[in-house]
RNA sequence: GUCCCGGUAGCUCAGCAGGAUAGAGCAACAGAUUCCUAAUCUGUAGGUCAGAGGUUCGAAUCCUCUUCGGGACGCCA
């Protein structure tokens, strides 16, 4: 219906400039849904933006307008208000429309073809494969997979991946925390170093180690001790110590090391991987930074890159100049090591998202990496790389609260809380809303307690209790061995008179551009409060009004109308992976 | 110091491709159940939209400055 009015109006404004009524330019036509039932059902200001252009004062231009609106059946009237606003009165028959099409798309109402199947890469969480997601990486998780699904949702062809970084220090770092842990399991007696792993998990995993490999990897104490520096504890740098641990282990284990590195990786992945399908979250690749080095990606791109100039040395190490493309300044690929930084994969992995013909790159960072943007773009524009394609999302972080405490650490291991805990603590529907549920630029305050709790003040209950309340009614009715004559209904639309009945109209048909708004502004969010307000409407019209009642027409009118609402509660919650439960 | 995000009711937040009288929830107070689930609903009260300028017919929304809070500024990832 909106759509139609802009149309309209674009056809009396195109007929008022053939006219030479209006000389200028024209605005951009906008439909508000009003807010005040007395200024009709839609309203345009499309008056007061064109008079300037038009050089006539706003009410005048409006009339005209009206004018060369016409007759039109779905509209009853039109009238110009306030300072020039035109007000749309809409045919009563045509507001329950949206009733009819959302009980025949069922669960594709809402959907679109607004992406017309453009190719979306979408690349979130990417923690490092160092151990479990904690519940700082729990947000970036849950608003990446719902900006995918209402990307998808509105015709977008999605593809969503993980980026692994198998590779770099920090994973070498783990490598040597499971070894050290599997050669204590073997005996041997030694300080853990400071600035190692020292999570369960890596208990877990240099145990299975032993099992399947059992004293393979042994060495003796002096072969690991002899000649290395002085760890923190001991007054020393725990950087420079860790460093030589891990240098030590590559040059003890040769060929092994590769095999105690992955089995680490592995396992911590295979958790990684479970733990996110459990929070409803499935990807189509995973895609490892490893594998950039190992095929030459990351090479062939700095090559290009300095034959093109932007690559120089400096101190033993190589930089890119991306102050040349809007940096603060030149940032290292390749460390004097001979290691190259985690940039330089990260130029390459960007490179190769292009190449792979994606029409749109998404990345979701926490907000903390905002800093990393310029230099990403700085790179893709110096590899002749379309960087526009890129927009990087952030995601501020959420702050966990119990009791009105801050609960960021893990009671029992004095880590942080993990994914999973939090999981097994509120559910999996609750901790996929609360972590959508903000605007993801603000911080979110996620109150543990509401979560959990089983009452209206959750919203996640709120909103599913509205879904099994619908179905609640089905069942009674059934019980009173009535049928629920759809047909029936349809014909009957016109009897939904009651003001919680004409809300309801009015919210069931906002849904479709809800979703577009959320889905062009990546604001999940937007469906959150949505879905709130739909089921505030619904128990409202529920203590209003009894729903079976005698009279038949009337009855299955509002049943068909309740039922339109629960399909409409179930997409929106489908699309935020939430159950939308038959019975609470 | 530079950059990013935020400041809206006591609290947590919507609203910010400018629009008509700034909205929810919680908390507070007063009510509603012989009736489809009270896991619900109704009502009352609550505001210098951080502050000051500017643009505009019109600003919470756009621009500038100030202020307060959070974050980022590595040969870490």
């Amino acid at each position: 219906m909106k759509q139609y009015i802009a149309e309209k109006i674009e056809q009396a404004l195109t007929l008022l400039k053939q006219d030479g009524v209006i000389t200028g330019e024209i605005s951009e036509i906008t439909i508000d849904r009003t807010r005040d039932k007395a200024h009709g059902d839609f309203a345009s200001n499309i008056a007061l933006k064109t008079a300037k252009a038009a050089g006539k004062n706003p009410r005048e231009l409006a009339q005209l307008i009206i004018e060369a609106l016409g007759e039109d059946a779905k509209i009853t009237k039109t009238e110009i208000a306030g300072p020039g606003f035109i007000n749309f009165f809409v045919n009563e028959g045509e507001k329950f429309a949206v009733i009819k099409q959302i009980l025949t798309a069922k669960d594709q109402f809402g959907k679109s073809n607004f992406g017309a199947g453009k190719k979306v890469q979408v690349e979130f969480v990417s923690a490092n494969p160092t151990g479990p997601l904690h519940v700082g990486h729990g947000r970036g998780a849950a608003y990446g997979a719902s900006v995918a699904d209402l990307l998808e949702y509105v015709g977008y062809q999605v593809h969503r991946e993980y980026y692994v970084n198998d590779a770099g220090r920090q994973m070498d770092i783990l490598a040597a925390s499971v070894w050290l842990r599997y050669l204590q399991q073997l005996g041997l007696e030694f300080p853990f170093p400071v600035n190692g792993y020292k999570g369960d998990y890596i208990h877990d995993i240099a145990k299975s180690l032993l099992e399947k490999h059992s004293d393979k990897f042994k060495v003796e104490l002096y072969q690991l001790k002899d000649g290395l520096p002085a760890d923190e504890v001991d007054g020393g740098d725990k950087e420079k110590y860790i460093d030589a641990v891990i240098t030590r282990a590559k040059q003890l284990l040769e060929d092994s090391y590769r095999t105690v590195f992955d089995e680490g990786l592995d396992q911590i992945l295979a958790d990684i991987e479970d733990d996110l399908r459990g929070f409803g979250i499935v990807y189509q690749n995973w895609f490892s930074e490893r594998s950039l080095t190992e095929d030459g990606t990351v090479e062939r791109a700095l090559t290009k890159l300095q034959d093109q100039g932007y690559i120089y040395e400096k101190d033993g190490a190589l930089w890119f100049k991306s102050s040349e493309f809007g940096d603060e300044k030149d940032r290292a690929v390749k460390r004097s090591n001979g290691e190259y930084t985690y940039f330089a994969s990260d130029i390459a992995y960007h490179v190769n998202k292009v190449d792979r013909g994606f029409d749109q790159i998404i990345d979701v960072w926490g907000a903390d990496h905002h800093g990393y943007i310029p230099r990403v773009e700085a790179a893709m524009t110096a590899s002749g790389v379309n960087a526009e394609k890129l927009k990087v999302l952030l995601v501020q972080f959420a702050i966990l609260y119990r009791g009105g405490e801050k609960a960021q650490m893990s009671t029992r291991s004095g880590e942080f809380i993990t994914l999973r805990e939090l999981r097994d603590e509120v559910g999996t529907d609750a901790a996929r809303f609360f972590y959508v549920m903000r605007k993801s630029e603000q911080h979110l305050d996620f109150d543990l307690d509401l979560a959990k709790s089983e009452s209206s003040d959750n919203p996640v209950y709120y909103i599913q209790y509205a879904h099994a309340r619908v179905c609640s009614v089905m069942r009674q009715l059934q019980e009173k061995g009535l049928t629920f004559d759809q047909q029936q209904g349809e014909e009957n639309l016109v009897l939904l008179t009651e003001e919680q009945e004409q809300k309801i109209v009015k919210t069931l048909a906002k849904y479709p551009e809800m979703i577009l708004y959320a889905a062009k502004n990546r604001e999940p969010h937007q469906v959150c409060h949505y879905l709130r307000e739909l089921s505030n409407d619904l128990h409202t019209y529920y203590n209003a009004h009894v729903f079976i009642v005698d009279e038949e027409k009337l009855r299955n009118a509002r049943l068909l109308l309740i039922n339109a609402v629960r399909q409409v509660l179930n997409n929106g919650l489908e699309l935020l992976s939430v159950s939308a439960p038959q019975e609470m």
